[in-house]
DNA sequence: ATTAATTGTGTCAAGAATACACCATAGATT
DNA sequence: AATCTATGGTGTATTCTTGACACAATTAAT
């Protein structure tokens, strides 16, 4: 069998954008390394992948570790590949994006790593090109948000349309009318009424409605259309 | 320094998809392999990432190799991580999605290095998970023609409507109504008419456009609107 | 009962997308 | 030089979607 010259073997790693929403704001979880190097610093959670590993499964492994969480939505996001983005080593890492329900991440993973959910607007400065991942991530995030039903991964089975419309006003840091809001999420056909309604308000109850999986799944890589009017084309 | 444990250092490849448009089928720019491993098989242009080398260099190097061009479109487009991908040894690698100006490419480089322009239609069998990358790229390519205005890069600096449209078609597979595609292109503002006509024409010769390349910039990231209708999101 | 906060739904007007028809140009044919 | 044919350029009516906006219903607190 043919082998590849000995040359060019480089570290590989796997860094973990995870998004949660509190309700209210769009979070972080980071971790605050109690270990080298960069210890005392704010990073992503991450990690190398290992010879015998999937990059993948690598992944997955990485925000089971963290969150406890398996069957999480993740996607490849981007690779970092500056010759010195990590000054220790050359290491080339490839981020992944993220999202979970917040309220079901394990509590003591995230307390036994050293991690936090942190606001948007209140993350620290992260390690070597971290920073950029984030940014990259936030982007990422607004732009898949418009055009796939990728929202509801952050929201609990059961959910409201407006903490679906809250959801969107974070993500976009822009109210929306909650009218045309509604109108376009029920004509997506995705939302199924459960016949429940949301106890925990203090005034006029709202409806709480599932995802229709199997219209997702179908549906899912189909357009949407929830960018706000600003960020569109517009002929000026 | 920090110096990380000596583990899981992985060979890194480069594979580049790369496509052009002949005026009437969407190519691929592939090589029949004159050199192991898989010698005589068909594959995408590729290579090692270099150690003192960025990531984004890489694929700039082995795309300048290829076809003699510099400042070609290109973007990360997936990272392929299986354990057994390469039966030769562990290899992850990054896959560049580019496109190019079919008739600017350096035909000595691409003939020295064995290549042709393929027909998506014609394609052969690809080494590895090498045709699972291009299926993904032709995806790619359809999304992302749909949103942004890219569909430029595959064409001459100066191009007529009809050659827009014939490229269009090409992508998706299916015929576009001319009045209907014109005045959404034009609507764009991100054309400029050059003034000339096509004079390669038989019978009456088509105005030929250049891109507004400051618009363009400015535009880039916004949305647009050519994915047809079929393939949008319907509430049925 | 009244009030305040929140949820649910309807309507109208403007804009965009689609389907479709007619005219213009240029070279080839007679 | 008249006309035929292939292709390019533009206009319009209809339908659908979006955005702005108003009013009624529910619930708990007073």
């Amino acid at each position: 069998m043919y082998s590849y010259p000995l040359s060019s073997r480089i570290l590989l790693a796997i860094d973990c954008i995870i998004f949660g929403f509190d309700g209210k704001d769009i979070k972080l979880l980071l971790i605050k390394r109690n270990f080298d190097p960069e210890k005392g610093n704010w990073s992503l959670m991450g990690g190398f992948l290992k010879e015998e590993e999937d990059l993948e499964a690598g992944a997955g492994r990485i925000l089971y570790d963290l969150t406890g969480l398996k069957n999480v939505y993740v996607e490849q996001l981007e690779v970092f590949g500056k010759v010195s983005r990590d000054p220790a080593e050359r290491t080339v890492s490839v981020v992944f994006f993220a999202l979970i329900q917040i309220d079901e991440h394990d509590a003591e993973a995230v307390k036994s790593h050293n991690a936090a959910w942190i606001s948007l607007d209140k993350r620290p400065k992260l390690i070597f090109d971290h920073d950029q991942m984030v940014d990259r991530a936030i982007e990422h995030l607004r732009y898949k948000a418009a055009l796939h039903p990728i929202g509801f991964e952050l929201l609990p089975g059961n959910f409201t349309i407006p903490q679906l419309q809250k959801l969107y006003e974070a993500i976009y840091s822009t109210p929306l009318d909650r009218r045309n809001f509604s109108r376009k999420l029920l004509s997506t056909g995705l939302l199924i009424d459960t016949g429940y309604k949301n106890t925990n308000s203090a005034t006029k109850k709202a409806a709480l409605y599932k995802l229709d999986t199997l219209r997702y799944k179908e549906k899912f890589h189909a357009f949407w259309n929830f960018m706000p009017d600003a960020m569109k084309m517009k002929q000026t």
